[in-house]
RNA sequence: GGAGAGGUGGCUGAGUGGCUGAAAGCGCUCCCCUGCUAAGGGAGUUUAUAUGGAAACAUGUAACGAGGGUUCGAAUCCCUCCCUCUCCGCCA
């Protein structure tokens, strides 16, 4: 949620902002700053109408405690038609309230101006390449390498679950226990410090960091309790802190948590959706940051350094993009993905994303920090996967597999498995 | 899940219809006094929002778990929900 003071004073710039995000129809920023004007009248009318009834109960007050019952009872009767009027202000307030607040949640966030203006996916730029894609023909896809090792049941996990919650299966199961070890650590070493969170969050927690309105369908819903199954660590970690006023000698906050995600993926098909490419269930190891907002471009570049030192050590080639305004979602400000090469399918797999978010999250969360003794400010959050876990385990099998078909363990996992070939 | 008690400011805790946005204490900030450590005195110390103002700030409104109701007037009375504690039940 932007603020409505920042609309009001660069109205082209977040009606712009929306049309490169790929919004054909911007009007809604001009509703709501009419809404808003509508909103601040009836405010100061109730205001008023509320300030002299008060004034009135007071007097009452006053009398009857001098025990002066008829002069009260006078003014009583005075304020019959007051009370209906301020009953009939409030409702309105209220629908107007209501009004405004979710048209200014329908508002995108504004792209950073460091950001490509483009329609699609083919108009990111490629910010940053490692590494040498390896194209020899003979390495397999990893569903191949699983399915000849039986090291991932997708078909018991259909009849457990459904498509898209496999098992994973001794040494794939291993690797991925290792994988999160290692990147826990990793951050563990970068100064962000563990959490444990759930998985399942409340409405409130859901609309926090943008799931709803915008992306509901995204999530599992437990409709007996009324929870969501997370989507992301993103959403129980940016969260922890909602509706809070943190010390500015706290900030930056850094959290790493490790999570299952759950995603319906409602619509995929295809060779998207092969072997481990795409799952309703898959982990994750999250970074997420709560800054000071001048330092949160630095803060976005060191995290995308820190995920990019885990393809590093891992030897895995990848590319970072950088997503333009058209591909880049619509809580963000400024997002780089990083592409894992997977020489066994020969295309790019998005393993993270590295995202700032400036204050749109901390708006709606009330997510603020004391600058300075007598004032607050809303935070910047960012956050981003470092890694997630199945393109990872994929991009491993096929580039550490052998022409024997053996595959070998990467070497900053050897600790973790304690041999030399899974 | 059942029964009972309770949810007030950074913390402890008073407050059962108007003089309470909230006593008192603690903590914190600033000032004064005091030649070191100790002690004393004074002032300040929730948030959001509207209006005015360049700003400092002023004024109003709202908020005592959340939402609704009763009343001229609600932290205080009533209803629903959420949460915490105690006992019982269940249980990794």
């Amino acid at each position: 949620m932007l603020d409505i003071n920042f609309i009001r004073e660069n109205k082209e710039l977040v009606e712009k902002g929306m049309q490169n995000k790929g919004e054909k129809d911007v009007s809604i920023v001009a509703q709501v700053l009419a809404k808003d004007e509508e909103w601040r009248s009836l405010v100061h009318k109730t205001d008023l109408l509320r300030s002299e009834s008060n004034t009135k109960a007071k007097e009452i007050g006053a009398l009857m405690g001098q025990g002066k019952k008829e002069e009260a009872q006078a003014i009583i009767k005075e304020t019959g038609a007051l009370k209906e009027e301020v009953k009939e202000l409030e409702e309105q307030l209220k629908v107007l309230q209501e009004e405004r607040e979710s048209m200014l949640l329908r508002i995108a966030n504004v792209p950073h101006p460091s950001v490509p203006v483009g329609a699609s996916e083919n108009d990111n730029e490629v910010f940053a390449t490692w590494g040498e894609p390896d194209q020899a023909e003979w390495r397999k896809p990893h569903w191949e390498i699983v399915e000849r090792y039986g090291w991932v049941d997708f078909e018991r996990g259909v009849k457990v679950t459904g498509a898209g919650f496999p098992f994973y299966i001794g040494p794939v199961a291993q690797l991925q226990r290792a994988l999160i070890n290692y990147f826990i650590n990793e951050a563990a070493k970068a100064g962000y410090i563990e959490l444990q969170a759930p998985y399942f969050v409340n409405e409130d927690s859901a609309r926090g960091t943008g799931q709803i309105p915008d992306k509901e369908d995204m999530m599992y819903v437990v409709p007996r309790d009324e929870f969501f199954a997370i989507p992301t660590a993103e959403v129980p970690v940016t969260n922890f802190h909602r509706d809070e006023i943190l010390p500015k000698e706290d900030l930056p906050v850094k959290y790493v948590c490790y999570t299952p995600c759950w995603r319906r993926e409602a619509g995929s098909y295809g060779k998207d959706v092969r072997g481990l490419n795409r799952l309703h269930q898959f982990d994750k190891v999250e970074l997420v940051k709560i800054v000071k907002p001048e330092t949160s471009y630095e803060e976005l570049e060191s995290l995308r350094e820190h995920s990019e030192s885990l393809l590093q050590a891992l030897g895995l080639p990848y590319r970072t993009l950088l997503m333009c305004t058209g591909d880049m979602g619509f809580t963000q400000s400024k997002k780089y993905d990083l592409e894992v090469w997977s020489p066994g399918q020969k295309r790019w797999l998005e393993v993270s994303s590295c995202s700032n978010f400036e204050s749109f999250q901390a708006r709606r969360m009330q997510l603020r920090y004391r600058k300075e003794e007598k004032s607050t400010e809303m935070v910047h959050t960012l956050n981003g996967s470092a890694l997630a876990l199945p393109r990872v385990v994929s991009a491993i099998l096929e580039a550490y597999q052998e022409e024997n078909g053996k595959v070998r363990v990467p070497e900053v996992l050897k600790g973790f498995i304690g041999r030399d070939y899974l």
